[in-house]
DNA sequence: ACTATGTCCTGCGAGC
DNA sequence: TGCTCGCAGGACATAG
């Protein structure tokens, strides 16, 4: 469910939250696991930790963790959101949601619970995590260009490669590629400099705004403290379907490009 | 090495 | 009202 916008606004919401705070003790649903690591693994790791910092690495949340000591302490517990996964800050002992996969019982009595119905979600606990691709709000524009220029693959694949890029899912990618004219079908290999240094600046523009609106609010997303985001009301492509493009009138198209639905205005996109 | 396709899950809305 | 179908913001394994 949650791209970069999403997971930024999620991870801001936690920091601010539950910074300082002591985890207690562990609870990990059995079941078909959303744990990347073994459930005791990530129970031991999670268990007496102080949580420092929690911060946003691509799509990943990251909390650090420290000794509740002080020791020093390097682990990081990552948090994968998958389509439909949630952190939830709550009050212990509220009635378990369905399909809730793990819950944390922090030292200032409140609770802090995963629930993802879907189930793509993953939990997992590194050492030094880092996301594979390039941060798309801190490269550079040559270091932009040269992770797509010679690809053969559709630009929409490229923007959606986690390893190229780290954080951009369907919804900013069909943003993205509108704002900078650019058909999601073509060939990454085929965009000229001047496409590249539209797409890069149209990228990190709609990426800045999604922030600041506090994301897209489309099916069920919510942040850390319950709250809608309202970047879906700026969607100028995504989900539009047979409506007006906003700046020429024509109707949005959709098709599908490596199994995701792709939007985009067949006469502002070239 | 790079690219396209299928699969993992549950829930929801559209259409009949 | 109740059913089936298609679709969903992601990422991986597998096949070509």
């Amino acid at each position: 469910m949650p791209e970069l916008p999403e997971v930024e606004t999620i991870a801001r919401g936690l920091a601010k939250r539950i910074s300082g705070d002591v985890i207690e003790s562990v609870w990990l649903g059995s079941k078909p696991e959303p744990l990347k690591s073994p459930a005791a693994e990530i129970a031991i790791a999670l268990q007496a930790k102080r949580i420092s910092t929690v911060r946003r690495a691509g799509k990943h949340i990251v909390f650090d963790l420290e000794s509740a000591r002080g020791a020093i302490a390097s682990s990081q517990w990552i948090v994968h959101l998958g389509m439909t996964g949630s952190l939830l800050v709550c009050a212990p002992g509220l009635e378990l949601e369905k399909h809730t996969h793990a819950v944390l019982q922090l030292a200032s009595g409140r609770e802090l619970r995963f629930v993802d119905p879907r189930r793509f979600g993953r939990l997992s606990v590194i050492e030094n995590f880092e996301a594979p691709g390039a941060e798309p709000l801190q490269i550079a524009f040559d270091d932009f260009g040269a992770l797509f220029h010679r690809r053969k693959t559709p630009i929409k694949s490229a923007l959606l490669n986690q390893n190229l890029l780290s954080g951009v899912g369907n919804i900013y990618a069909d943003e993205a590629l509108f704002r900078a004219r650019i058909r999601p079908r073509r060939r990454a290999s085929s965009l000229t400099h001047d496409e590249f240094h539209r797409l890069y600046n149209a990228l990190k523009r709609v990426l800045r705004e999604a922030i600041r609106l506090g994301g897209s609010s489309v099916s069920d997303y919510v942040d850390a403290d319950g709250e809608e985001g309202f970047f879906q009301l700026k969607h100028r492509v995504y989900g539009r379907e047979g409506k007006l493009c906003r700046v020429c009138k024509t109707p949005i198209k959709r098709i599908v490009i490596a199994g995701r639905s792709s939007h985009y205005c067949p006469r502002c996109q070239k």
